[in-house]
DNA sequence: ATTGCTCTAGACAGATATGTCCATAGCCTT
DNA sequence: AAGGCTATGGACATATCTGTCTAGAGCAAT
């Protein structure tokens, strides 16, 4: 969340506050992540931190200057992080696919809800809408160099990227909130599918190695 | 549209009719599938077909009834096609694929933007997410079970459904937009990505002159 | 303790919704 | 031509939301 703190609250500078900047972009994404922005409203934060609605124009010039501040948070997280998973070396193209899916399963990585969340947004948005164009294009491209640097065509490549990003994309479409031993027990499955190639068991061990330490370390 | 109808219009019954209950049906559903649920407004489909808001409450108990009715005309619509095509025999998986793929070129059979209005609804509304839930898992298995069919396991046959099935929500998910032209020329490659098998010439030619048919069928 | 700055509360104005009530316009049948 | 039924319009009550303005509360520095 530090990412929201484009000014820096003075440590104790002032005194009678209520509700800090950073409890309103906070709860904003909150509420954007799980209701959309429809629900992003002045009035409804206001009442959850329990401060007058007046305050928050103290913070904001206006709801759309609030939201502004949503887009830039998730155009600095989201992308980032699946681009660099899928330009770094590996060794196979199963090694590279399972540096990617390294994203599914660490939303500290990529925000499913969030992302979502902003697609919802983009189909009442022109300019939600390009800002959310220009990160899958940059996503799928990414995916896709990384299957060309392991020998496959450029269309086919292209296609498996696609396949590979759309279908997690429409996996978290579905929410359908599986626990992650499930999941795991279907890797070699899905880098079976997406590659095909026989996923070497020792890989598949390596992934559930590294999502468990993943975890263990969140919680 | 016709399925919309649950009550038939009397042909000439009435007089002083400006706009007709299939009239209100028909422009929720545009809004619903453009706007979002969120947008399907009394108040709002009431000025676009000149008529007042009182008018509404003749047709319609409440919104609450007329977004009822909406649900009903997605639940008849949407999953039918996709597992009555993916239950259909085949000759091959490949060609099992392709007669899955009918319903993501023809939008009679399946409206990716009324799904993804519905799938964008079930998130503030409990009720959707159960309708929208069962639907998801009817597609699934439906498709499962034609990979099961010729011959792939249960979970690899469960994963391939699933990467088919995902990658086409997360396709319809980015609104790409793509000309027919630009999507067949990749069939070749997607049908090798989601068989693990080498698509025969023939086949893909088939499916090009099932869409080319289909398409000019339509306008 | 007086001053100054940051933040907050509440009143006000205005926009946009839903839903109810009742009078009546307009076509159909008789 | 007169009634009957089906929609329709407009007024009314109520709720929710945005944004503005102004008085003032509370802490910090002087």
């Amino acid at each position: 969340m530090a990412a929201l703190e484009t000014t820096i609250q003075r440590a104790g500078a002032t005194g009678n506050i209520k509700a800090t900047r950073e409890d309103w972009l906070k709860l904003a994404l909150e509420t954007l992540i799980s209701d959309g922005v429809e629900r992003v409203r002045v009035l409804t934060l206001g009442q959850q931190l329990d401060v007058s609605r007046s305050s928050f124009y103290w913070y904001f010039k206006s709801r759309q200057d609030l939201l502004d501040q949503l887009l830039d948070y998730w155009r600095q997280t989201n992308t980032r992080f699946i681009v660099e998973r899928a330009n770094r070396p590996s060794a196979t193209v199963i090694r590279g696919v399972m540096s990617i899916f390294e994203c599914w399963v660490d939303e500290r990585l990529f925000d499913p809800r969030l992302d979502f969340a902003v697609r919802a947004w983009a189909r009442r948005s022109p300019a939600i809408r390009r800002a959310l164009d220009d990160a899958d294009e940059e996503r799928v491209k990414a995916i896709r160099d990384m299957y060309m640097r392991h020998g496959y065509e450029e269309e086919d490549a292209f296609v498996r990227a696609r396949v590979l990003y759309f279908m997690q994309i429409g996996y978290y479409s579905l929410e359908l909130n599986e626990p992650m031993s499930t999941r795991l027990a279907q890797v070699a499955s899905y880098l079976r599918s997406f590659t095909g190639q026989e996923p070497p068991a020792e890989d598949v061990e390596d992934f559930a190695r590294y999502v468990e330490k993943t975890l263990s370390g969140k919680r």
